[in-house]
RNA sequence: GGUCUGAUGGCCGAGUGGCUAGGCAAAGGUCUGCAAAACCUUGUACAGCGGUUCGAAUCCGCUUCAGACCUCCA
């Protein structure tokens, strides 16, 4: 039953079959977040989908370590000599001490995250804690004759490395290609060529984040921290290295660029890259201006918000959709991933409500098998999402008694379902969790209210028993009535 | 301009050479004092034009449209 996992792979651009290099252990790498702003939607995409395949590689009992790094420096706002950092930037617009900038969004994504039930990695390095293993890796790249320094910066000479191997065979570009497409920058640079990229930048007097190096005073260039860190937790061979599909040109191929021409070979075996989240057909992101962030979702703040989407309705929402596919945003298409998130849930809950009997109707194996197929054809969560539900009908069937179940499968079935829903797909029952601190109290009160309602039904009562259910209705206590009695769920 | 991706029913979104994806919305029904909930049933969609094939929405070509990357970006 157990099949095996096929990951699309971004360098041979096919789905291929996993096989870690060290098995059991799983090395993965994903690029995490520049933290000079608030986390927003797009942020969700990947952080979901890593967390997704973190979590299921797990239950396939793989040992894996998961590094998402923290991008607390570096990342130029323009690629020339005057360029600020943006994290500077932001410091300075705000009067602070970068840190505090970089340490006040690092927070804030950690309660985004912990809000969307996303799994914190096995290790978040900070870029700005590895400024050794960066200087010396770019001092690696230097020795082995791929990169150049000019006034105390260093750049990686793409030519050069291009003649041994192949800059831009990730994202399917050839040398000639990038220069004709490359526009030469007006401003003086130190650059051999517009399409070398910087490993070590000099900083100018008034720049505020620096340290020492052999080159002088500066910052490691933009794609360092990720080759410099993943080398470090991972080694120089590691399985899986992750991101945002925008982020393959230049980021990830530069990174192979670099990790390659220190180390002679490539990195990372499998490049996964998830696709982006889309608000009326255009990319969502900080350059567009165009992004909501997560808080904003989570209070419905935001103006093209109709209402607040709950943290489980934007997880479930990213996970109704394939990875590698766009996913357009819309108030409808949020709310249909409300309404159907508690349908799932509803049926999770009524499963524990089932009596078993003599004989079963009905399969669970046939559940665990698509769910365990979908999951392992390059996590098909779209799939699994709608096996679940196909079962919740049956489980609604059960309940009601139209088909029956024996003890023994219906353990297997409650197993199957909670550990997709809660183990793989990562989702919670906020409701449950969320009611915790008052659910006895209010459960007395309402079963008494209920309770008083059915006396006043027996006895034809319909003003008072209507009085009690809108009420209750109003409080935000949902009643349903059942053959016997009755049952209720707070909104 | 270069490279690449996509176009699926009212909306979101899977899939794929012949067999119901799923969710939301909608309609009808069962149940109910009424309603809600739950359950059952229903839609016959794959941008357009050609081609390959016994058969294509699925493969090939062209057209149209949309998007991504080529500058920081999840």
């Amino acid at each position: 039953m157990e099949s095996k996992l096929v990951l699309y792979n971004t360098l041979t651009r096919r789905k291929e079959e996993f096989e870690p290099i060290n098995p059991p252990h799983v090395g993965m790498y994903v690029c995490g977040p520049t933290v000079y702003g608030d986390p927003h939607l797009g942020h969700a995409r990947p952080a979901v989908t890593f967390d997704l395949l973190f979590r299921y590689l797990r239950s396939l009992d793989y040992k894996v370590r998961y590094v998402r790094n923290i991008t607390d420096v570096g990342h130029l706002e323009h690629d020339a000599d005057e360029g600020e950092d943006k994290i500077a930037k932001k410091a300075r617009l705000e009067q602070l001490e970068p840190m505090e900038v970089a340490h006040y969004y690092t927070e804030r994504y950690h309660q985004a995250m912990d809000a969307l039930n996303v799994l914190t990695p096995s290790i978040e390095p900070y870029a700005s804690g590895h400024i050794i293993e960066q200087i010396e890796f770019v001092k690696k790249i230097l020795d082995a004759g791929f990169a150049y320094e000019v006034n105390g910066s260093v750049y990686f000479d793409v030519e050069t490395y291009n003649k041994k191997y192949h800059y831009g065979r990730l994202s399917g570009r050839n040398l000639d290609d990038i220069i004709s497409n490359t526009r030469e920058l007006d401003g003086q640079s130190d650059k051999h060529h517009s399409f070398d990229f910087a490993l070590w930048k000099n900083a100018s007097p008034e720049h505020i984040m620096r340290w020492p190096s052999p080159w002088g005073e500066g910052f490691p260039g933009w794609h360092m921290e990720c080759s410099a860190m993943s080398t470090r937790y991972l080694g120089e061979r590691f399985d899986i290295h992750g991101g945002g599909m925008d982020l393959m040109f230049p980021h990830h191929e530069c990174e192979i660029a670099q990790s390659a021409a220190a180390l002679g070979h490539d990195s990372a075996k499998y490049w996964v890259h998830n696709n982006m989240i889309t608000i009326n057909g255009k990319k969502m992101g900080k350059s567009l201006g165009n992004f909501i962030t997560l808080e904003e979702l989570f209070n419905g703040s935001h103006a093209l918000l109709t209402q607040a989407y709950s943290p489980m309705t934007i997880r479930f929402f990213v996970l109704q959709a394939h990875y590698r596919s766009t996913l357009d945003f819309s108030n409808e298409a949020l709310q249909a991933a409300e309404k159907g998130l508690d349908r799932l849930m509803k049926g999770v809950e009524t499963l524990s409500k089932i009596k078993p009997a003599a004989v079963s109707t009905v399969h669970p194996d046939e559940l665990a098998t698509r769910c365990a197929e979908a999951m392992s054809d390059d996590l098909n969560s779209p799939i699994v999402i709608s096996a679940l539900f196909d079962w919740v009908r049956i489980i609604n069937q059960l309940a009601d008694g139209q088909q029956t179940i024996t003890a023994a499968e219906l353990v297997q079935l409650t197993a199957t379902v909670r550990h997709y829903v809660f183990d793989v797909l990562g989702l919670c029952d906020e409701k449950a969790a969320g009611a915790t601190g008052g659910k006895d109290y209010v459960s007395a009160l309402v079963t008494m209210l209920l309770d008083m309602r059915q006396t006043a039904k027996t006895d034809k009562n319909w003003a008072l028993s209507d009085k009690i259910r809108d009420e209750l209705a109003a409080a935000g206590v949902r009643v349903k009535d059942k053959k016997e009695g009755y049952d209720w769920d707070l909104e």
